[in-house]
Order: C-alpha cells, then structure tokens, then sequence
DNA sequence: AATTAATATTGTACTTTGTACACTAAGTGA
DNA sequence: TCACTTAGTGTACAAAGTACAATATTAATT
C-alpha cells in the first residue's frame, strides 16, 4: 500500500427509512427530487456523505436538510454497494431505519432544495421510487417486520398515550396480517411495560377505551436481559 | 445536484470476521500485515473495494487473495463509517461475517504479499487489532451470538458427521456459557434437522458417540417457516 | 476376567408461553 | 330506551423451556 490512499471516483451516501403510522395506516416519509437523475422522482431522503463527518452524523444531517425533522434516533441497517445503483458514478449507500410518531404532526420542511417537499405515504401504494430505493425500502421493512415479532419496539410510532386497540392495529400494519384480540392483549400486558393510566380515549362515538403509556424503564430492563441471553 | 458527481478522497474496503471452531475453541482468521500502516500487526482479512466490483465480489475475493480461502458464504453485518478509522484517509469500510468448518483443514495461504500469512487465532485471547477491527471483531461476535441462539445454524462451524457433545460444544463457546446436556439435546433434536447416522466416533478411549449429519433440506424448510411468521 | 475411568444416553415433573375461540359491558347517539 | 359500535375479558389445550441425576457403554488397566 502506498503511503497515500488511491483516489477513486467514489462516493458514499446515506438513505433513511423513516416509518410512520398514522390513522391506522403504516407509512414512511419520501422527498420529491428537485434534481437530476431522477428529478421530480419520489425518493427516500438521501444524499452525499461529506469528508469530515461521520456516517452517523450524515444520517442525521441529511434528514434534516432534506425534511426538515431532526433529533431522530436512526439505526444502520443494510449497506447497498451495486457498481451500477446511481447512474452517475460509483455510490455506495449505507442506509438507516427509525419509527416515529406522527401525533405531534411535525411539520415536514426542506431546508435545502435538492427536494422540493417531503411527504408521508402509505406503505401499501409506493410507487416506483427513483435510483434503488424500491429495494431499500423493501428490506427496511423485512427488517422491522423481524424486530417487532421479538422486541416490543412499537411504541416509538404510537402518541404518547394509546389504548390497547391502537397498538394492535399498527402491529397488524406492519405484519400485515389479523392478530386475535384477546391474545395480544393478554402479550402486551404480560411483557409488563405498559402503564395504565386514569385516563379515557376522547371524541369517539362509542365506549372509550383506556389509554396507556409505555414504560421506558421497564422496557429498558425487559430489553437487556433478552440480550444477555 | 452537478452532472459529475464530486470527486472525495474516500475509499471503501471490506474486512471479513471469519470463524471457525476447532478442537473446543472458537476461532477466527486473522492476516499479519506486510504493509503500512499497522505493518507486523494481526488484522481481519479486508481491503480496498476496487471501481468495478460490488461490495460482495470484493469481500469474496479479498478473503481469496489475502488467506486463499474461496467459496465461503459472507453475510455483511455492518458499515464501519467513523471519520479517523483509518489512519491514511477516509475509509469506510463494510464487514462481513461467515462461519466455516476447520475440519477440511484448507490451507491457508495468501496470494498477494499484502499479508505475510493467514492465521485462526483463538477469540478468547485476541491481541489488539490493526485499526478499529477489534471493534468490528466484537460486533460480529455479538452478532452471531444472537444468531445462534434463534437459528439453529452452528452446523457451519463442525465438520460434515459430528456428535451432539461437539454441537452442545460450539454453542457454549460461541455463548460463553455452560449448557444442560439433556435439555440442549431435547432441543436440538426437536428441530428436526438432524440425521442419526449408523456411525459412531472413533479414536476415543471411552464409550463412542453417535454421528449426526445436519438435514439440509428440513434446516431450508424451517427456516422458511421461521421467517414468514 | 474384573475393575476403573471417562463419557454417552435417557425421562419426568413443572413452569411458561402460545393459541383457539365468543360472549358481556359500556358508552354514544338517535 | 333502544340500537349500534367498540372495549374488555377467561378457559382449555398444546408447545416449548427448565431443573435435575442415574444408568449404559466402551477402552484401558490390572
């Protein structure tokens, strides 16, 4: 080896998966390309990785940049390295996952215009989206799909307070199929991180149900020992 | 967004966690550097990512050129991506894991001068590492930890016939803990993935243990099932 | 041939977890 | 007060995990 690194047209970038769940209805958050290739293409929110930061921090940059949302806890979980995957040139993409809650209807702003807007979409109806992201996407996706059968994961995408019924429904999103009522609940409840609360669903027209919360301390302690084998 | 894409001076390289098991010890494949930085040092097999190659055609011929083993399943587990990770420059570098049966005994023998020679290198007394791959090292441990504790897929680590104490073996030093006999056998053959043979040990001055061959077909099919929920 | 030493092999009782399944309770609105 | 809609609940069975110790087999030794 030299005593400089060779110097190859290559890039990296990161590409984020952001989930979200909202009125019964699972979705992630897709920018609109204000730039070529793919202009105009919906597209996960993505970009170049800079020289003096590190992945993680582009991550959280980029997010930010491109939808205005920051502060968001990201975990990497696949790297797409294809040679043809960007047109341009050689990119590699590390790419990011994160759940969270729609309720505080955070506004989604771009701060640059490589997008010209973010929006939330329904899983069940992407379109194609530009360069591989269709891929990307899909395996985010297994990958939660995993995570949430063996860890209770699913409260970072509910409003702080939830009945049972709620839960049940984004799990049923994200699985995508029918769960029995009687045995989620009697699972939920089991796993002990769930704090009833004094408190009632409001504005429905029928008997409303109890609210909960999710206890971080409980979870934290259940979520060590299932790691320690 | 330009019509080139920016030229960085940044690099991608792989780097391999091999493991094997040999003789009641989990082990793992390192290379003696021949090259600066880090020249003399033990270090994953792992190198630069050329134009051309996908990220998985480097790992697999960067382990073929730098410990002459080919035709071992990697599966990439993690991006490396911190800024100062590599001494000479922006490296960000994607490891992958595999597990392989010593048995064969395949020779190890590297084919560029990169390395002055391959080596397996006990996990329990590991040196520092070149670089940051005694963190790589540890992520990937943990990884398989968890991998082997809901898939049964040891079976890489021993050779082709084997018996249920070698298996109940490999578990407990991948887990790095005791495991009870009965019960580890219980669970093992409920799987259904083994195939009793009509052979028995031979060589040991005590009573011979049954030879078990891992059920390729029925592992395929439960793990179908496993993954579908 | 008998003994010793080392490991192989086996079962049971109990606990925990998962699963299938259907009725009553409560609140709203007409 | 009635109709409608969703909330809330229990039981019997099956499957999987766990704690625990005595007997069987073989090779080596005397």
């Amino acid at each position: 080896m030299k005593d400089k690194l060779p110097i190859f047209e290559s890039v990296f970038s990161t590409d984020c998966v952001i989930f979200g769940f909202d009125k019964g209805e699972l979705k992630i958050l897709l920018i609109e390309r204000n730039e070529e290739p793919y202009k105009d293409w919906l597209a996960l929110p993505g970009y170049l990785v800079e020289q003096q930061e590190s992945i993680d921090e582009a991550a959280a940059r980029i997010l930010y940049e491109l939808t205005g949302l920051r502060g968001i806890f990201m975990e990497q979980f696949y790297t797409f390295g294809e040679v043809k995957r960007h047109p341009q040139g050689r990119v590699i993409t590390v790419a990011y996952f994160a759940m969270i809650r729609l309720s505080g209807a955070r506004e989604l702003k771009p701060v640059t215009n490589y997008a010209k807007k973010a929006i939330w979409h329904p899983v069940d109806s992407l379109p194609e989206l530009a360069f591989d992201h269709s891929a990307i996407f899909n395996k985010a996706l297994q990958k939660i799909k995993r995570k949430i059968a063996y860890q209770p994961i699913a409260f970072e995408l509910l409003p702080e307070k939830f009945t049972l019924t709620q839960l049940q429904s984004l799990y049923e999103a994200v699985l995508n199929k029918k769960l029995d009522k009687r045995n989620f609940r009697k699972k939920m409840l089991n796993y002990g991180i769930l704090k009833e609360l004094d408190e009632k669903q409001k504005g429905v027209s029928y008997r409303a149900a109890k609210l909960y919360k999710f206890d971080k301390r409980k979870y934290a302690k259940l979520f060590k020992n299932e790691l320690s084998f």
